[in-house]
DNA sequence: GGAAATAATGTCAATAAGTGTCAGTTTGTG
DNA sequence: CACAAACTGACACTTATTGACATTATTTCC
């Protein structure tokens, strides 16, 4: 799983380090894909194979189908690390996400987000009030846990 | 159980010695989050899990639940000890907690919580005087129980 | 097709961050 | 009082990240 959130910097080239710990999880690679908040997301290679299998099942008939079809795949790069640990994400990607020179990495469980970190701050200011969250942490019962 | 606090110090990388009474209960690590008052929160890892599952089960599409599940996996840490018993907390979680060179470690039941030692200072004295939770403890019945 | 421009990849060294170890002090215990 | 355990501070060492620059591919345009 991944947690936590790295600010890292990006090169001149567009390269950016993923975090050491997140690499262990995904030596393999990972894809890379637009996120539903002006960010990025990116997944381990069986968590999007998910994704895609499901998308590939679709009947190319559908319009519908085959837009969310070109949404996925065209909108996903296939990464893998180089010797230093750096993948280079694709200009689209980086334009997607008003990534400049420096990104804030966020880990969500199964996949973790890229952020600029002028739209991180804005985000996470707004959700890092765990009150905010009253909802979820009383489905959990987490507090009651045990009686 | 958690109980008790602990005043102890923080080396200058951050490292933090949990009391060796709480590693007992927890020999295979923890997981650090942000805590609901300026402070953070220790879960063992089975506590947090119950957490972590319902999260992963939320759907992707819903913004609140995408809120929830970056506040939940961003703002968390999972931390081993080392073999003096020191976790390292991580800068982003120091910063929110306003913790510097020591902290006061607060058993909570089935966790437990880290404050910087002024944010402590005046929660505790707010909370101190038991007749202040009179409502609690009647609705517990504690005096009467076992008749 | 070939030269120039652009993009991508590779390598190195400096810095910063993290980890490991030791020994001293304190605290609690027999 | 002596001993053991817990915690701390200091220091040495390792790993991670970054910035800079060199090299190789790829594209574009004449």
């Amino acid at each position: 799983m991944f947690f936590g959130q790295y600010e890292h910097s990006i090169d001149a080239k567009g390269r950016l380090t993923i975090p050491s710990g997140f690499r262990e999880l995904i030596p393999d690679g990972l894809y890379v894909m637009l996120g539903f908040d002006h960010n990025l997301t990116a997944y381990p290679k069986a968590v999007y194979e998910q994704i895609s299998n499901h998308a590939n099942k679709m009947t190319i008939t559908d319009k519908d189908a085959r837009d969310f079809r070109r949404f996925l795949f065209g909108n996903t790069a296939e990464l893998y690390f180089d010797s230093m640990g750096r993948i280079l994400i694709p200009a689209f990607l980086r334009e997607f996400a008003k990534i400049d020179s420096s990104v804030v990495i966020v880990g969500a469980g199964d996949s973790f987000e890229i952020w600029a970190p002028e739209l991180w701050a804005v985000q996470n200011e707004q959700i890092k009030d765990p009150s905010l969250h009253a909802t979820h942490w009383e489905a959990m019962n987490v507090s009651t846990r045990g009686d």
